[in-house]
DNA sequence: TTGTTCGTACGAAAGAATTACTAGCTTTGA
DNA sequence: TCAAAGCTAGTAATTCTTTCGTACGAACAA
């Protein structure tokens, strides 16, 4: 049953799914579930239930005409992504991104490379 | 009782009394819930209730000296933050700063401010 | 065809997080 | 001095999240 009217907001166990599926693309139940088994403790059973919950909530969409059904995400990773980020900033930076970009930078948190990209980032955006 | 062996991580409700200590200092409940009614539905008790679990958990520690408990930050500000950045990159960017703050920039979530004050961050890390 | 494997659906329960009521003690002001 | 107001503690209801067992149909191989 669809259950579209609420918050998106993935918790932290769909977050991990999705995860899975923005690398692999659309996938079945069990291409996720062995994906997660590489990195934690899964159960099949477990991640089936997770994912039906995510369809019904709407943040992924399946394909049910195949018995193996296929789901893919609902909305674009960015977009997604972008949500997250937002509430993130919000909820620790009083919604300030340079904040956080500050505190990142502060705390050897970012390694060089992050460093290099990141400036080539804003002189792109400079043009 | 003290609860100290588990994670930290404070949920989302516990981010919002964070907040306002982390901007007034040590607060009472009532200082904090005076705060959260400003911006939503804030109830004495249930303030109370999240900041006795937060004691118990060991993310605040409170000074019941006087009746009015005062309660303060048990970890630094920028501690607390780096952890919840940590985990924030790793759930949703791979671990990879430099892929946050691609995303970051990339949708015009940062202002001209945020953009200025980060290729100055940068500057400065260079010396 | 028939048993084994693989897939979905359903159900339930254990665990966390959130919310709020009430009791009972302390302070304060009239 | 006594009632009103403020404070903490304890309890509990509720909702959200996570986890997994079991049933049952479909596919597949011997």
């Amino acid at each position: 049953m669809e259950n579209q009217n609420k918050r998106v907001e993935p918790t932290k166990a769909e977050l991990e799914i999705l995860q899975v599926i923005w690398e692999k693309g659309p996938s079945t139940v069990r291409t996720v579930n062995d994906e997660l088994a590489k990195v934690k403790d899964a159960n099949y059973s477990t991640t089936l239930k997770f994912m039906q919950i995510m369809a019904d909530k709407g943040i992924l969409k399946r394909d049910e005409s195949q018995m193996k059904h296929v789901y893919r995400v609902a909305e674009e990773e960015d977009k997604t992504k972008d949500h997250l980020l937002d509430r993130f900033i919000d909820t620790v930076f009083q919604g300030s991104a340079g904040k956080m970009v500050m505190q990142l930078l502060g705390n050897k948190k970012a390694t060089k490379d992050d460093l290099d990209s990141i400036r080539k980032m804003l002189d792109d955006m400079e043009k």
